[in-house]
DNA sequence: AGTTTAGCTGAACAAAATTGCATATCAAAG
DNA sequence: CTTTGATATGCAATTTTGTTCAGCTAAACT
């Protein structure tokens, strides 16, 4: 196996400096400059090394009241839609920060709510990337972490794969991945590379997962899937016109929730959308304006049992 | 019963504003002055609400990563002493500040360790009550809290009364206290508090407790039991030119962890020392330079199974 | 050696947060 | 309707934090 090299290597490998200043900093209080005395290093290290822990989860942040506007939401979702658990968060002020936020509290929730031997189905995102980073790392016991998605083929930072194994090493989990490109280039190379013998044991595992962690994708322009290249502008343009609203397990569904037929949905490598009823505990992570479409789609056609989203989110699938 | 007035009502009730604020100031990473606009207020009411939620740990901080020379002393100190588990956090820069790094190491365990059913003796300590200020507010079933101490006559901030309340009131659990002052004004009165019906109760139920959480005081005059008066200073006197190192659950003990002969002792209505020994699982929180005395002197005369410190007191007990 | 380059560092500046203080607001009491 | 006291607000001065940039060092390359 090639040597896997795990994101970029922070800036500051002294772990101990990083954590020291955090405590200082924020259990104690003390100023910057403070720390750098007693650290005996330079007042502007201190400041770096404080950002690079923050950015590295090495200090979490915990917001422990709940926002009385997004209690009476989650109430509304849970009856709405069927739902054991509904968590909303406040919506990111800043669009872009919406995964950041939601990842947060994604975060909490499977922090709170994997248990020793669950078997984790994961998805792929990334608000998903976001809940996976803030993952305390706190080892549970016999817990594994199975990717429903195949890999991308050249490694980039937000990798259904590299997701998977970051899960998997922060609870101490096995880690199961398929290892196969998300969309084979044509159906009957996905065919092929399906019915491996590998494949089907990892499918086969995933399906006995106990939770499903899973994201939706929509058709906005910073879109992951649209980005990286694997599905051409043409194909996204075509998928839209055939009805589909955005993507889960990177399947292309219409607003009912049913795979759209075109081509792109027989080259995804993939666990099948159809056998997600398999996994009696599917959470749904996802949120901001412009996933509404695809968020009801997906909870039309799915039985998603727990939802995590946001204000905006919340909010338009409750309209109308 | 009295009113419980439950410490000083927050300045800013709305608990609302105080979370949105920290969700966006903390976790989205805005500007105060963002969050203002947002919210509508003014840019400094931004601030002191944040101030407030910091101040009630409404957000609360989790540094992950282990400080590598803190996981050293703590495998020294199991080894050391016997322990099951220890933790030792850095050492606060600034003296004062220990009781607040110490309980929010405490806070950490405590939230990861109290189980559905757990009956928990509490002892009194000013680092204990920073423990439960940051443990998060979330009930765990059936647990019970029981203070192993009596009350201040005179309703004081640091109270055993009061902690054991706010300790109970975070999780949820039904909460026991000695309904007597911590002190009798002689030893008689106190044999008879201690013999009341009400009293041997209490005192029952926190024998029967499977984990008890306690701190030790020592005779540095910025310890609570110097100030608050309930002791003489001559008397305080007498006990250290009687051998006194520092007091366990209010009992005065010499180095070797015996209780040191005197009236003071006599006087005391708490939990019997020697009785420590009916619960399976001790916990000691408390650290800094001045306590390794009496820290030491309960380690050697209780069977303490975890210990939470800093590490100027982890390296003290361990020096010679 | 000479040159390039990457990685740190801190000085200087810009932005944000904090605090003391004066003012405004409001409700209860007169 | 006014007084009074408690509380809340915002301004301004100050401290702290964040950012940029130019210099420095040392390893890598020619």
């Amino acid at each position: 196996m090639a040597t896997m090299e795990n994101e970029r290597a922070s800036r500051f490998p002294d772990a101990e400096l990083k954590a020291r200043a955090a405590w200082h900093y924020y259990v104690e209080g003390l100023t910057q400059e403070r720390i750098s005395e007693i650290l005996g290093i330079g007042r502007i290290k201190v400041h770096r090394i404080l950002s690079a822990a923050r950015e590295e989860g090495v200090v979490q942040f915990r917001i422990r009241d709940s926002v009385v506007e997004c209690v009476q939401l989650e109430e509304s979702l849970k009856q709405r839609f069927g739902l054991s658990q509904a968590v909303v968060v406040p919506s990111a002020a800043d669009r872009s920060n919406a995964p950041l936020m939601i990842g947060h509290a994604a975060a909490a929730y499977l922090a709170d709510n994997v248990n020793i031997g669950d078997v984790i189905a994961l998805g792929w995102g990334r608000t998903l990337k976001f809940a996976i980073k803030e993952l305390p790392r706190r080892p549970i016991a016999r817990t594994t972490v199975v990717s429903m998605l195949g890999g991308l083929t050249h490694a980039q930072p937000l990798n259904p794969t590299e997701s998977a194994w970051e899960f998997a090493e922060k609870i101490g989990a096995e880690c199961f991945l398929l290892p196969v490109p998300v969309y084979a280039d044509r159906p009957e190379q996905r065919d092929a590379f399906m019915s491996q013998r590998s494949v089907q044991d990892v499918v086969f595992r995933a399906r006995r997962a106990n939770i499903a962690v899973l994201s939706v994708g929509s058709f906005s322009n910073d879109s992951p899937i649209a980005n990286y290249g694997f599905i051409k502008p043409s194909e996204l343009e075509e998928l839209q016109a055939a009805g589909a609203v955005g993507d889960i397990l990177c399947h292309f569904i219409d607003a009912e929730g049913r795979p759209v037929d075109h081509e792109v949905n027989r080259r995804v490598c993939a666990y099948p959308l159809q056998e997600l009823s398999d996994i009696p505990n599917i959470i749904l992570v996802s949120g901001g304006q412009e996933k509404v479409a695809i968020m009801r789609a997906a909870l039309a056609n799915t039985k998603i049992s727990v939802l995590i989203t946001d204000e905006d989110a919340a909010k338009g699938l409750l309209s109308r």
